[in-house]
DNA sequence: ACAATACGTCAGTGTTGTTGACATTCCAAG
DNA sequence: CTTGGAATGTCAACAACACTGACGTATTGT
């Protein structure tokens, strides 16, 4: 096994971690996310959308269709929050809200063609960075990076998060 | 060079990446943090602190005596944000506001024992999860992570993430 | 018929961010 | 020594986004 700088292993194969090496990766978390969302947030604030705009267009893209309470369950946040935000994509004609066949009380929601442009625009800005990360560090980093990430998630969450996997090639 | 699943390389030795593995990039990126702030935000909650307060007390007990401006580039928010945040754990006996020496208008900040005893239980909680997700991972994975999230920080961001790297240890 | 589900909405509250304005204190250059 | 500007603190107003609690409606399942 190849160690990195700073790190080692003792007898039992456990991984030992200094405070100051898991503090590193605290900040690293906090100064990466900033960046994560800087690209996004500039395009959101010129329609004075917010970062909840964002997600719930990232998620219905993803899941075209998907009902009120999915969607709810996958951002987790209420549903007065959510509500709030879909009001007024809704009411800017970027997501259609149409009544269930099977099921009348559910909602499905997509984007329309409005939406799905803007949300391409707001894709874009986030995977340029991404796709600039990934490439700086190399694609062995990018396999390390998720594996980490996955790792960090709440079982609950990482549910949603492989969801979108089924049936997907990656 | 071992290719992970989904990547490939073109010719010129570019990473060739789909919109679909950026896409989960995005994804890994949202979900964990959410795990990686849901610890933190329990204990603070208990307090009725926030997400600010955790951020400033961490980098206070990281950088003992800084000054307000330096605080405020390293969080990257307005002193009118960070002032009320720092009124209130000062006023609760969390943090130190001492006069400067050299320069009287700079006011130097530090954690108080209380403060730093709250700083540790919180960083703690932080620290376990990232311990869990790092030894789930493993080594070389910690390596990737740290790379892709280095690359994804701002330039002016990842100069304060470096600055607490001067002269320690990692 | 009745309970539960899915959704929407109203009202109130809290944290965290923003702008703009203004006062104070202090250093440093003219 | 005066003055400009930097550093700090504070006030007010506002917005985004989260929360709780409550209520109403339509629909579904038992």
């Amino acid at each position: 096994m190849i160690l990195g700088s700073g790190q080692s292993e003792n007898s039992s194969g456990l991984l030992f971690l200094t405070d100051e090496q898991l503090r590193k990766g605290i900040e690293a978390m906090f100064f990466a996310y900033r960046g994560f969302t800087a690209d996004p947030d500039r395009i959101l604030s010129e329609r004075s959308y917010g970062r909840a705009h964002h997600r719930a267009l990232h998620f219905i893209k993803r899941s075209p269709g998907t009902t009120v309470n999915n969607l709810l369950s996958t951002l987790g946040v209420t549903k007065q929050s959510l509500n709030r935000v879909l009001r007024t994509l809704i009411q800017d004609g970027l997501v259609l809200n149409e009544v269930g066949v099977q099921d009348k009380r559910q909602r499905h929601l997509s984007l329309t063609v409005d939406g799905s442009e803007f949300e391409q625009k707001l894709s874009n800005a986030q995977s340029d960075r991404m796709r600039a990360a990934y490439r700086q560090a190399g694609p062995d980093a990018v396999q390390g990076f998720r594996s980490v990430l996955e790792a960090m998630m709440d079982p609950e969450l990482k549910k949603h998060y492989e969801s979108f996997s089924k049936g997907q090639r990656l």
